[in-house]
RNA sequence: GCCGCGGUGGCGGAAUUGGUAGACGCACAGGACUCAAAAUCCUGCGAUGGCAACAUCAUGAGAGUUCGAGUCUCUCCCGCGGCACCA
C-alpha cells in the first residue's frame, strides 16, 4: 500500500488546479445568490508569508470552498496593498527599484499562496502600485476634490525626522513614528486633507448594524469620540471679547473657580494689549508650540501654566469674575480651545488648582444609586449618603441614609425647604451633629447606617441607624445600641471593600479614607443657587435652557475625530492628481489625462521633498485650463487611500471606463465576509467605510456599509508565547512546515489549535497530530479502495454509525458557518475514531482489519467530501482513486438527516441534589414516570437517600433527572 | 484612568437554553510488535484518599441566585488588546 506522500499529491494537484480553475467552482453560475468573501489585501514584504497569514487565508478558504459547494457564487480575489513606506523603505536600503522589489515579493507570495492551495480566483488580481490601479485611485481623489471633500491647509503635522515624511495622526501616536520608533516634531506645512469629520456621525451610527466584533466597534466609537456637551461664551471684564468655553458637565459650573485657554488659542493674540504680563505668555506659548506631542501627553503629571494677568473673565451663572490661566493641558484642537475650570469635579483641573493653589469648591454631591439589598418584591428604597467629616482628626465619616419603615421622620418643611432639607434638619436635630450633607432627596422616612474604624484596630463597624456623637466610642455605641435597639456590626479591614461594594459606596469610601481627590460622576448639586438638589442630569438640561435663553450658550456636539491627512513626501504612493498653474492657480488634473504616472527618473532617497519634485519628465507640464506654466503637485496620497476602495475593483478589475461598473458593484457588494488582522480595527476600517459613504451620498453606490460581517484572526504566537519576530529568532516559517509535513497538515493544524480570533502559541509538536490523523484517513481510504475493488458489494455493518455521521454532517456544517473550525475537525476525528475502532465484530470482518466501513459508497465519500475545505489536496487525490474524474469541489454539500441525527438510546444522568450518582441507559424518549421509577429504584441513589424523604424530583428530557432530598 | 476581551489538566483547547467539567489533539506513562530503535497499534492520564468499588475536592478569589453554576448577578485579583490631558 502507498504512503501518505503529502508533497507529492499536493503538487500534482495545484497543477491541476492552475490549469483549471474550474476545479475550486471558480466561474460557475448559480442562482442561489451570491458571496463576496473577502481577505485583507497584504502588504507583500520580502519576508513572504508568516503564520498569521496562512492562518486567516486558510479560514476564508475554507469559507469559499464550503459556499461554493453549498451552491453560491463565490468571489474570493486576493491583490496586493504594494504601495507605501514599507516598500520604499526596503527600496532604499537594497538600492533597487521599488517596484522590482515588489514584484519579486509578490512571486514569491503567490507561489506560497499556491502552495497552501488557496483558492484563489487569480483572474481578478490587483495590484495597488500598477497604474491601471491608481489611476483610480486618482480618481477617487479628484471626485473628493470636486464635492468639496478634499481641500489642502497649512498645517502643524507630524513629521518623522528618519522616514523624512508626514505622518497620519493615527501613524504617530504617542508622539512616536509607527514605522520606525523615532521621536516625531512638528512642522508647518501645506497639506491635503479629506473631510472625514462631515461623516462622524454616519460613522458612529453605522456600526450599529454590523456584524463585527464588539472590540472593534468599541474602537471606533472611541476613536470617532461623540460627545455631547455644552458650549457658552463668558464675558470678559472691561473689554468686547469673549472667551468661548465648551464642557459636557454645564452641571459643576458653579464650581468654576478659573478659566483656561490653550496656547493656540487665538484669543490670546487678541487680547494682547491688556494683559500685564504678555512676555511671559509669549515665552509659555513658544515653548508649549515647541513641545512635540509626546512631551505634550507624557508628561502628564506634571501640569503647567501661566495666570494671564489683567483678564478677568465673568461666570455668567454667578457673575464672579475669575482669573484665566493659558496651560498646555487645554488642547487647542478640541472644542473651542478654552475650558472653565471646575477642580473639585474633573481631576485635570484638581491637579492643576493644586499645583498653582487655586480655590476649590464642591458643587457636586455623591449618591447613590438604588439599593441592592431592597427586597426586590417591594417597592424600590433609595440610600442617601452624608460624609460626616470628623473636626477632631480631619477624618470623614460616611452615612447612609435610606428609606425603611423602622422610625419616621415628620416629612414635609419649613418655608419651602426640600425633603432632602428637612430630613437632614431633622437628623441633625435628633443627633446633634451638624456637619450632615445631605446628598440625595429621601423617601418619607430616613434611616441612618454608616461605617467607623475601631480606635485601636483594623476593625470597622457597620452602624445601622444609630447616630452618634463622633467623640464617643465603642461603650457608646453599645449603650446606644441597647438604648435604640438599634443595629451595628463589626467589619474587619479586609472586608470592608466588598461591603462598601455591595453599597455601591466606593467614593464615599476613598473620600473617607483620602480625604481629598475630585468627584467626577454626576451626583446632586449643592450650592448652586436655585440648581441645588438636582440631579446632574436634570441641572444640565435646566442650565443649557437658560444659556439659550440668554443667548450666551447652546448644546453642542463634539467629536475627536479630525480630518485624514492624506499627503505624502515620498515616492512610493500615488501622486495626488492635482496642477498648479501661474495664473489660474490649483488646477484639478481632467479625468481623461488620468492616470497621472509615478516617473522612473528620479532618486526616490527621501530628502524632506517629495522626490517627484526633482523629476523633469513629471514636472513638464501645462495647465489644463490655459495651458500656461505649471507644475505637478508632488507629493503622493497616503497608502490607506489605495487600500480603502479595492474591494470595489475585484469585481471588475479590468474596467477602463469606470472603477467598476454599476452592475459588478451590484452583483457582488457589499461583502459579506471580511477576515484580517486587528491591527485595522480603526484606521484601514474607517477609512474603507468613509469611502463607502462617500460613494453613497454621491449617488453611486446604493448602499453605505462595505462590510457586514467582520471577523479578525487572532496572531500565531511564538511557541514561547511571544510575538514572531525576526530579532527574537522565534519566527516559524511556513514554508518549512509545508516541507516537513504538507501544506494541508498545515492547514488543518493551524484551524485545530483553537478559535479563529484568539491569539495561540505556535507548537512544534501539535502539528504531529494533525498529520497522524491525515495519514489514517489515507490508509482507511486506500484500504476501503482495495476492498471495494475485490468485492464491490461488501458490507462490514458500518451503518451503525449513520447516526454518527450524520452527526457530523450537522456539526461541520454549523461549525463552518460560525468559524469554529476547531470543533468541526475534531469531530471529523472522531468519526473515524469511531470507524477503526478496534471492535468485536472487527476480528471476524474479512475487510479491513479493524477498519469499519459504510455499506452505501456516497457515505464513504461525504467523509471526504466534510474533509475537503479543511485539506483540499488529500481529499482530491482520495476522491481521484475512488474512482472520479471531475473535482471533489464540484460536489454537492452533503446534507444531514435530521431523523438520523438522534440517538435512540441515551444515558441518563441521576443525581441527588445536583450531584452525579448514577447514570442508566435508556430510550431517549423515555417518560418523566418511568424515569422516576428508575432513578428511586438505583442502589446507588438509594444509597444517598437512605431515610430522607425525596422533596422533589426535577427531570429534564433526554438529559438528566434529579432527585431532591 | 477609561473602553473591550479573557482566566478551565503538564500544554493547545471542548462543554446548545444553567443540566455528566476536561471532547479532540499534544506531551507523558505502561504494554504489544521488533535483535533493537523509529513508526504503528492497545491501555492509562485533573487532585487527594483507597487494593478496589467508590468518596471528597476542583473551571483566578470571594459572595449571591438555583434542585443544579465553567455558564447568570455583584465585588476583587491577574493577563491581553485599544484609547488616553478630547474638558
Amino acid at each position: 500500500m502507498e504512503k501518505y506522500n503529502p508533497q507529492k499529491i499536493e503538487k500534482k494537484w495545484q497543477k491541476k488546479w492552475e490549469e483549471k480553475p474550474s476545479f475550486h467552482g471558480i466561474g460557475e453560475k448559480s442562482n442561489k445568490g451570491k458571496f463576496y468573501c473577502l481577505d485583507m489585501f497584504p502588504y507583500p514584504s520580502g519576508d513572504g508569508l508568516h503564520m498569521g497569514h496562512v492562518e486567516s487565508y486558510t479560514a476564508t478558504d475554507i469559507i469559499s470552498r464550503y459556499f461554493r459547494m453549498k451552491g453560491l457564487n463565490v468571489l474570493h480575489p486576493q491583490g496586493w496593498d504594494a504601495f507605501g513606506l514599507p516598500a520604499e523603505n526596503y527600496a532604499i536600503k537594497t538600492k533597487t527599484h521599488p517596484s522590482i522589489t515588489t514584484k519579486k515579493a509578490i512571486g514569491t507570495f503567490k507561489r506560497q499562496m499556491d502552495g497552501m492551495g488557496f483558492s484563489y480566483d487569480w483572474s481578478s488580481e490587483l495590484n495597488s502600485s500598477d497604474p491601471e490601479y491608481y489611476r483610480w485611485t486618482q480618481w477617487f481623489f479628484l471626485l473628493l476634490y470636486k464635492n468639496g471633500l478634499a481641500y489642502k491647509k497649512k498645517a502643524k503635522v507630524n513629521w518623522c525626522p528618519k522616514c523624512q515624511t508626514v505622518l497620519a495622526n493615527e501613524q504617530a501616536e504617542g508622539g512616536i513614528c509607527e514605522r520606525c520608533e523615532t521621536e516625531v516634531i512638528q512642522r508647518d506645512l501645506e497639506q491635503w486633507f479629506f473631510k472625514i469629520t462631515d461623516f462622524a456621525e454616519d460613522l458612529l451610527s453605522g456600526l450599529d448594524n454590523l456584524d463585527w466584533p464588539g472590540s472593534t466597534i468599541a474602537a471606533q466609537k472611541n476613536w470617532i469620540g461623540k460627545s455631547e456637551g455644552t458650549e457658552f461664551e463668558m464675558e470678559i471684564k472691561d473689554s468686547d471679547e469673549k472667551i468661548k468655553v465648551y464642557t459636557t458637565r454645564i452641571d459643576t459650573v458653579f464650581g468654576m473657580t478659573y478659566a483656561v485657554v490653550a496656547p493656540e488659542n487665538p484669543i490670546i493674540e487678541k487680547l494682547k494689549d491688556k494683559i500685564k504680563n504678555y512676555e511671559k505668555i509669549e515665552k509659555y506659548i513658544t515653548n508649549a508650540r515647541r513641545k512635540t506631542e509626546l512631551e505634550r501627553t507624557a508628561l502628564q503629571k506634571d501640569k503647567t501654566g501661566v495666570e494671564i494677568q489683567g483678564i478677568k473673565v465673568i461666570n455668567p451663572f454667578t457673575n464672579e469674575e475669575i482669573p484665566v490661566f493659558v496651560a498646555d493641558y487645554v488642547l487647542g484642537h478640541y472644542g473651542t480651545g478654552a475650558v472653565m475650570a471646575v477642580p473639585a469635579h474633573d481631576e485635570r483641573d484638581f491637579e492643576f488648582a493644586k499645583k498653582y493653589d487655586l480655590p476649590i469648591k464642591e458643587v457636586i454631591a455623591p449618591y447613590l444609586k438604588d439599593d441592592p439589598n431592597a427586597d426586590k418584591d417591594t417597592e424600590k428604597r433609595n440610600v442617601a449618603t452624608a460624609i460626616v467629616k470628623n473636626p477632631k482628626d480631619n477624618t470623614y465619616l460616611c452615612l447612609n441614609w435610606k428609606t425603611t419603615n423602622w422610625k419616621s421622620f415628620p416629612t414635609g418643611g419649613i418655608d419651602g425647604e426640600s425633603l432632602a432639607e428637612a430630613a437632614k434638619r431633622e437628623v441633625e436635630e435628633e443627633t446633634g451633629y451638624k456637619n450632615l450633607k445631605f446628598i440625595k432627596q429621601i423617601g418619607n422616612s430616613v434611616y441612618a447606617e454608616f461605617y467607623r474604624p475601631h480606635k485601636d484596630s483594623n476593625v470597622f463597624a457597620h452602624f445601622k441607624y444609630l447616630l452618634f456623637e463622633l467623640e464617643n466610642d465603642e461603650e457608646a455605641i453599645v449603650k446606644e445600641k441597647e438604648k435604640n435597639q438599634h443595629e451595628a456590626v463589626w467589619i474587619k479591614e479586609k472586608d470592608v471593600d466588598s461591603f462598601i461594594n455591595v453599597w455601591n459606596q466606593k467614593l464615599i469610601w476613598k473620600k473617607y479614607k483620602e480625604g481629598n481627590f475630585a468627584y467626577c460622576d454626576d451626583g446632586i448639586l449643592i450650592d448652586s443657587q436655585g440648581y441645588s438638589g438636582l440631579t446632574s442630569e436634570k441641572a444640565r438640561e435646566k442650565m443649557t435652557k437658560w444659556l439659550e435663553k440668554e443667548k450666551i450658550g447652546k448644546k453642542k456636539i463634539n467629536y475627536k475625530l479630525r480630518d485624514w491627512l492624506v499627503s505624502r513626501q515620498r515616492y512610493w504612493g500615488a501622486p495626488i492628481p492635482i496642477i498648479y498653474c501661474e495664473n489660474c492657480g490649483e488646477v484639478p488634473v481632467p479625468e481623461k489625462d488620468l492616470p497621472i504616472e509615478l516617473p522612473d527618473d528620479v532618486d526616490f532617497r527621501p530628502t524632506g521633498e517629495s522626490p517627484l519634485i526633482y523629476s523633469k519628465k513629471f514636472q513638464d507640464v501645462r495647465c489644463p485650463k490655459c495651458g500656461g506654466k505649471s507644475r505637478r503637485e508632488s507629493d503622493t496620497m497616503d497608502t490607506f487611500v489605495c487600500s480603502s476602495w479595492y474591494y470595489f475593483r475585484y469585481t471588475d478589475p479590468k474596467n477602463k471606463k469606470e472603477f467598476a461598473s454599476k452592475e459588478q458593484i451590484k452583483k457582488w457588494l457589499p461583502v459579506n465576509l471580511y477576515l484580517g488582522g486587528a491591527e485595522h480595527t480603526v484606521l484601514h476600517l474607517l477609512y474603507a467605510r468613509f469611502f463607502t459613504k462617500v460613494l453613497n451620498k454621491l449617488g453611486h453606490i446604493d448602499f453605505n456599509e462595505p462590510f457586514l460581517k467582520l471577523r479578525h484572526q487572532g496572531i500565531i504566537l511564538a511557541s514561547d508565547g511571544n510575538k514572531m519576530s525576526k530579532s527574537k529568532g522565534n519566527v516559524v516559517n511556513p514554508d518549512e512546515v509545508v516541507k516537513e509535513f504538507g501544506a494541508d497538515s498545515l492547514r488543518l493544524f493551524e484551524m485545530f489549535m483553537g478559535p479563529l480570533e484568539d491569539a495561540k502559541p505556535w507548537n512544534s509538536q501539535g502539528i504531529i497530530g494533525t498529520k497522524r490523523f491525515l495519514d489514517k484517513i489515507w490508509d482507511y481510504f486506500s484500504i476501503y479502495k482495495e476492498e471495494i475493488t475485490n468485492n464491490p458489494n461488501i458490507t462490514s455493518g458500518g451503518d451503525r454509525y449513520v447516526a454518527l455521521l450524520n452527526k457530523t454532517i450537522k456539526k461541520v456544517k454549523e461549525d463552518i458557518e460560525n468559524f469554529r473550525f476547531n470543533t468541526a475537525i475534531s469531530q471529523i476525528m472522531i468519526l473515524l475514531n469511531n470507524l477503526r475502532k478496534f471492535n468485536e465484530d472487527s476480528e471476524k470482518n474479512e475487510l479491513g482489519g479493524n477498519y469499519t466501513f459504510f455499506d452505501k459508497k456516497e457515505d464513504m465519500e461525504k467523509i471526504l467530501i466534510l474533509l475537503s475545505p479543511f485539506a483540499p489536496h488529500i481529499a482530491e487525490e482520495l476522491w481521484e482513486k475512488l474512482g472520479h474524474n471531475e473535482s471533489i469541489f464540484k460536489e454537492k454539500w452533503p446534507e444531514y438527516d435530521p431523523a438520523l441525527v438522534k440517538d435512540e438510546e441515551i444515558e441518563l444522568v441521576i443525581q441527588v441534589n445536583g450531584k452525579l450518582r448514577d447514570r442508566i441507559e435508556v430510550s431517549s424518549d423515555i417518560s418523566e414516570a418511568e424515569a422516576k421509577k428508575i432513578a428511586t429504584e438505583s442502589e446507588k441513589v438509594k444509597n444517598f437517600i437512605g431515610d430522607k424523604k425525596i422533596k422533589k424530583i426535577i427531570f429534564v428530557k433526554g438529559k438528566l433527572i434529579n432527585v431532591v432530598i
